[in-house]
Formats: structure tokens, sequence, C-alpha cells
RNA sequence: GGCGCGGUACCCAAGUGGCUAAGGGAGAGGUCUGCAAAACCUCGAUUCGCCGGUUCGAAUCCGGCCCGCGCCUCCA
């Protein structure tokens, strides 16, 4: 039985899809009026985590993520780099597929742009006019909070107890009620409009989502992701527009990830503690480092991210590549232990059933470093069987196909200049003159090449460069 | 004020009524090695923020308190 944490109704709810064996989601996407911070990156791992478990557990899923390219901050941003808005959010647009690739998130089926669905918007935007819950006032129209009684039920909030008077207002549009949001903002001077039946303006952020999302998933659909700064008022405001519209229920299951801080403080520009993706990069961080330490804390709980962390990161990926290397570089006895097929088999299963549990990402790694420390133990006794080696990679690339987060083994051609090096340092060792030697694999080490000298001979790994 | 999250070993982090409190990192000792590295073995919380209570039995349930954090109108 697979179980979510569903923030409509605060507990754990059994997943049942609408359809079958077919799940639909949708994941709010990003604005493109930057590069992607690592906050926003938790949030996209998190629901690749949640998209790969769901196809590992033999779902088809159709996964809806929208491109925010029309707000304040893209316009703002254009209007400040002399752009248009298309030109400027281009820009992003493109920066954000390269960076989730690097993450090896997995690409959803659409993504849809909110300045592509403007006729969608209208009609969705009249309708609401039509059945009395939106209302036009000096040229914006805006939703009526209070026609929807159940307004307030996936925040929790009371609208009569909502704090009140702070930034009512702000951005100049006036409407009966400060809890009633925008749909239609009227056109600004020099700001890019759309001339529409609802007269020249843009849309207003949420309609984007309750459109997109229901056009591609349907009215009602099964997943709905986003951080938990989305509940209120983004997903609130979707709920309200899309089930008055439609008059069925919109989402059944709402997941949303916690924050992730840095250094035990809010990340934010002014603090300097601010990270993109190109960021932590450029400064020589692995992705999936980063893609490993995002998804090793429970998504429902706060991420304090620290340096120290990603060094911690690497060292448990380290951990699983040196077994998967081991798979590779030993020779084995033909034949199979009967052992290692049940230890797989448990792993597996028990891998499963952990991410079945609301995603416990925790004890799902504890079944994967389980089976490499078993799997070591059968190595280091050598019961393990040209078959055996078989299921054992067969099995970390399974899993890890719903992590993701293993290097790739590929096999690289050292340069011919460092073979020579190893070389004479074999030639060294021959003779005894470990000094040489030594001097030798210090030079390589500081190049990113350590050597190992086994049983069967030396062999070499790709580290990090020392800065000794 | 309202809603919500968290405080478990040196660090990260599971576990929410009962076998020895997962797993990873770091550390100590040992095996292997020319020395290393990797791997393996051993060790490491009589204890789960604090104080009460319920119970045969609680990190887990109840009450109170302390501490940290998030959201409360466009920030994942």
């Amino acid at each position: 039985m697979i179980r979510f944490y569903n923030t409509l109704s605060g507990q754990k709810e059994e997943f049942i899809p609408l359809e079958p064996g077919q799940v639909k989601m949708y994941t709010c996407g990003p604005t493109v009026y930057d590069y992607a911070h690592i906050g926003n990156f938790r949030a996209y791992v998190f629901e690749d985590l949640l998209k790969r478990f769901l196809l590992a557990m033999g779902f088809k899923v159709t996964h809806v993520m929208n491109i925010t390219d029309v707000d304040d901050k893209t316009i703002r941003g254009a209007k400040a780099k002399n752009l248009s808005l298309e030109e400027y959010t281009k820009i992003y647009t493109e920066a954000f597929f390269e960076d989730i690739d690097t993450l090896k998130i997995l690409r959803a089926d659409y993504y849809p742009r909110a300045t592509h669905h403007i006729p969608d918007m209208v009609k969705m935007i009249k309708g609401l006019m039509a059945k009395g819950y939106a209302y036009e006032k000096d040229g914006s129209i805006y939703f009526d909070v209070s026609k929807f009684p159940n307004y307030g039920q996936l925040a929790k909030i009371k609208i009569s107890e909502l704090k009140t008077g702070v930034r009512i207002d702000a951005d100049e549009y006036s409407k009966d009620s400060v809890q009633d949001f925008a749909l239609w903002k009227k056109r600004k001077e020099g700001e890019p409009y759309w001339e529409t039946e609802l007269g020249p303006g843009r849309p207003g952020w949420h309609i984007e989502c309750s459109v997109m999302s229901t056009k591609y998933l349907g009215e009602t659909f099964d997943i709905h992701c986003g951080g938990v700064d989305n509940i209120f008022p983004h997903h609130e405001n979707e709920i309200a527009q899309s089930e008055a519209y439609t008059g069925k229920k919109f989402v059944n299951y709402w997941l949303h990830c916690h924050h992730l801080i840095v250094e035990g403080e809010k990340m934010s520009k002014s603090k300097g503690n601010f990270y993109t993706l190109r960021d932590l990069t450029s400064r020589g961080v692995d992705p999936l480092d980063l893609r490993y330490l995002l998804l090793a804390t429970h998504y429902r709980k706060m991420l304090n991210f620290t340096f120290d962390g990603l060094r911690q990161a690497g060292a448990a990926r380290r951990r699983l590549y040196d077994f998967i290397y081991e798979l590779y570089h030993r020779t084995f006895p033909p034949g199979e232990t009967p052992e290692i097929k049940t230890l797989v088999k448990e792993a597996k299963n028990k891998f499963l059933a952990a991410l079945s549990d609301d995603l416990n990402i925790s004890q799902a790694l504890t079944a994967l470093f389980e089976l490499v420390k078993k799997g070591n133990i059968f190595l280091a006794q050598g019961q393990v069987k040209r078959g055996d080696r078989q299921i054992l990679d067969q099995a970390l690339q399974d899993l890890d196909k719903v992590l993701a987060v293993l290097p790739a083994l590929e096999e690289e051609q050292l340069p011919q200049e460092i073979l020579k090096k190893i070389e004479e340092r074999q030639k060294a060792r021959a003779a005894r003159n470990y000094a040489l030697a030594d001097k030798i694999r210090d030079e390589l080490r500081a190049q990113g090449i350590l050597l190992e000298d086994t049983k069967e001979g030396v062999r070499w790994k790709r580290i990090k460069p020392t800065s000794s």
C-alpha cells in the first residue's frame, strides 16, 4: 500500500489514483526571472523522487510543470535589461532545463508556458464571472473569495482571522476585499499586455496553474506538488478558481515539501548565503552530491544545507560507487550463491516498502546501504560468483533508477602521460624503490587520480584533486 | 495573534507503545598492504530538549514548560 501525507487532510492517506495504473501530477515550476536556486531544486528533486518512485511501482505518470514567464519579476527583469519579455525569459527557461538535466531530474511530459495559454485563461475567467465568482473593477478582474465557502480548506485558514492591513493594495490595484485576488490585471503603461475579450491586460499568477493543469490533466487529477510556501495563497486560490469553475474536486493529493535553510539561516541574497546550482558547480561541487543531499532528508522536514553536509553526501555516494567498482573490476568464478539472490530481493522489497510510506527516504537508503554492506562481506569472503555479480549490479541499477545518484561507470581512457606514470611507478615498486613509487602516487593524487594496489594489480579512480 | 514543522550519538538522520534505538559521515583499534587506499571485523547513545502523568512497559501516548524554525497575499 502506498501512503502519502496529504496537506488537504493533514494526514497520511492511502494513495489511489483516479485511473488504476495511471498517475496525473502537476508540479509548480519556475518563474523564469533568474537562475533557480538550491531551494527551488529541493522541490524539484523531491518531485523527481516521487515521480521516479511511482514509475518504479509500475505506474504510468503524466507530469505537467508550468513555466511562469509573465509576472511582476519577469517584467521588471526584462525592463532592467532592456529586453523583450520573451527574450528575457528565454534565457532563464533554457538555463532551467540545463540545470534540471545536470541534476538528473526527469523531464516532465508538458512544460506549458503562461504566455502560450492566455486564451484558455480568458475562457476560465469569463466562466468565473458568468457564475458570479469574479467581478471587474477598474479594468481588472478579481476572484470573490466570499463566494467560495470552502476557501481556506488547504491552508487551514479562516478568512476572518487573516492578519490584515500590511500589504493591502501594494500593487496599486483596487479590489473589494483584501483577500480577493487578481485573475486579470489591467494594462499598465510600459508593461506587456494582451488584447482580449476581458480588455487589455495580463493574467494574475494563480490562474495559469488552474488553467494549464486542468487542460493537460483533466478537471480532477491525482497529485499536485510544490513548496510549503505555495500552500497559501497560491494553491488555496487554485482550488477556489478551479472548483468554482468546474464544480468538481480539483486535486486529490496535495504534497508539499518543506523549505531549505543554509547553515542554519534562511537563504537570502542579502545574507550572502544564496546559492544557485551554478554557484555550486563553479566551486567544484559535484551536482550529484547536491542531488543526494537534497534527496536524503525527508521532504516534509526542513533541510539545513551545509558544505559539510555536501561532503558527507559525497562520501556516502563514494561508498556506493566503490561497491559497484568492485563488481566491475574483479574477476569472478562461474556459478552463483543462492543467498545473494535472497539478499537482493529483500533489499529491493525493503527499499520500495520504505518509499511507499510517504517517501521514507532514510529507510530506503538504509535498505540500499545494507545491501552494499552485505554485498561487500560476500565479496570479501569470495562468495560472489559470476551470476551474482550480474544480479548485484542489476539491483544497484534498479534502485538507482529511483535515486539517480550513482555516477556513470564509464571506462575512461587516461591520458598517455598518466598511463606512463603509472607504469613507471609499477617498475619502481618492482624494484622496491618505494620512495619514487609513493612520490608518483602523490603526484597523480594531486591531479585527481587515486591509485590502489590490489591483488589483481594496480587500478585507479578519479577523485577530486587534493588541494595540498 | 493564527496555522504548521522540528529538538534522537561528534555531524547528518530513521524509528511514534515492547526483540540488541536503523543507516550514512567522522573517529578509535584490528585484518589486508612495502606503505597506503578500498574493503572487512570490533568499539561507540543504559539513552531520545526539560518536568510531571498514563501503562506491566514510552524516544514513542497525555499535560505543562524551554529552545530553534517556517508561513500568514504572488518566495520552492
